[in-house]
DNA sequence: AGCCGATCTGAGCGGAACTTGAGGATCACG
DNA sequence: CGTGATCCTCAAGTTCCGCTCAGATCGGCT
């Protein structure tokens, strides 16, 4: 049964493909994002039955590199990582993770959980991964129609222009920008970005996307999708054409 | 979607009532191991999309309900417990239970974690049985005839042109083309698209199903099974007759 | 405490989406 | 070929949902 490790730390890495070796998994090692969605192209050999995606990637998101791997294959995805907090959580899941299990693990039961979703995985053929450098999107500031938004100084500017927001509006828009085009639910916006399981009674959140879309001041940016939720526009076709 | 939670305290398990129906999920309550195994025996409605199983069950071990269950069903199980150890975990995952999740919990994550298990759960069930190889894909991008379905962008485009449909329209046609060929009853088309339990009064379903013809623009895609329900015409053989 | 910005709530509006009903077309079957 | 059932289309209603504004409440800061 072959499965992809992604994971930097080269002695975490190590030891688990020691002891998932001793299991009976033919373990491929990845160290990077890229380097996992290299793996994933089909290329004949016996797919993968599971993803081990460690969250602390160095060249890029490791929730990126998630959603990457879903737009273009079921592959079940475990994600581990030392990131335990709720949002994370329910963001990792959210993406497309199939289960979500923080640092410090039991060995025993991290093999549970890939046997538990192995077997699930019933594996349908998968489509190709788009190719990894189709769209280079780095770490760090995430930048798409001239928004530049920088996470760790929770700063905004528009064609260099620096756009004061508040905390909800920032968040609203980091939680959209992370995936520009896909289409962020209701509740899942509520629970990403409001304390979680928090049910939006009034015009909460209309009332934030609104204060958003003012200041940001690009019409068409941020769209509502009705009775769903709400996307951003990315700049460029968002759908890689097929060839 | 129809969800079965087995839980024998009444105040917990209203509360989930509440929220799951909240959430677009028909709720069936089972207050022990014997009446879930009840409830899950085929009767010919929808069948359980997530057992949600509450360990401390009066009459028997939970973890005994969970094996039953699996030795009958493939549903997907969701263990909810306040036994957090880890040889519990363990034994309840190897069981057969597709995650297990410790009380207390955060209603945010229970909520992400079964919308997980039901992503990636047994397909729904079909009036003519499809072919065994013709493996329905619960993820990444449906593709058939042309046709390329971005569900997490709710995108739909014919041939690369970009076709915008209503919610309605998208989730009919997404239902569809989970299994092209395969026909879908009127019941079950209005207890996933619509919210539960509602018997198609007028010509809701027809005109839906018109305008989506429409859209797409494809003669013969979307067939009509008289006095049963609809279906998608793939575009390689397997057309199994129905009557 | 008092201030001020941020957040939340409620009402009203407008438009998109959905539903309904009637009449015509089509199909299955005798 | 006739008949009833089922499906399709069209053109109204009707509901639902998102947007905006204005006022209330919250919460951090001095």
């Amino acid at each position: 049964m072959r499965l992809l490790l992604v994971e930097d730390d080269e002695r975490v890495a190590a030891a688990l493909v020691a002891v998932l070796g001793r299991h009976g998994f033919q373990v491929r090692h990845a160290r990077s994002g890229h380097e996992a969605l290299d793996a994933l192209v089909p290329d004949g050999n016996e797919p993968y039955r599971v993803v081990l995606l460690d969250l602390g990637l160095p060249d890029r998101d490791g929730f990126e590199v998630c959603s990457r791997i879903r737009a273009g294959s079921g592959v079940p995805v475990i994600m581990v990582t030392a990131r335990a907090d709720i949002r994370s959580r329910i963001h990792g899941l959210n993406l497309g993770a199939d289960d979500y299990v923080t640092k410090p693990y039991d060995m025993g039961e991290l093999l549970a959980r890939i046997h538990a979703v192995a077997r699930r995985g019933a594996q349908p053929p998968s489509v190709a991964v788009p190719a990894p450098d189709a769209v280079p999107q780095q770490r760090g500031p995430l930048e798409s129609r001239g928004i530049r938004i920088d996470r760790e100084r929770r700063r905004v500017s528009v064609d260099g222009r620096d756009v004061p927001l508040t905390r909800k509006e920032f968040d609203l828009l980091a939680l959209l920008a992370q995936s520009p085009g896909v289409v962020y639910r209701r509740e899942q916006i509520f629970s990403e970005v409001w304390r979680s399981g928090w049910e939006g009674n009034g015009r909460t959140l209309e009332v934030h996307i609104g204060s958003l879309r003012n200041k940001l001041a690009l019409p068409g940016l941020v769209e509502a999708v009705r009775g769903v939720g709400y996307r951003l526009i990315p700049d460029s076709p968002s759908a890689p054409a097929e060839h």
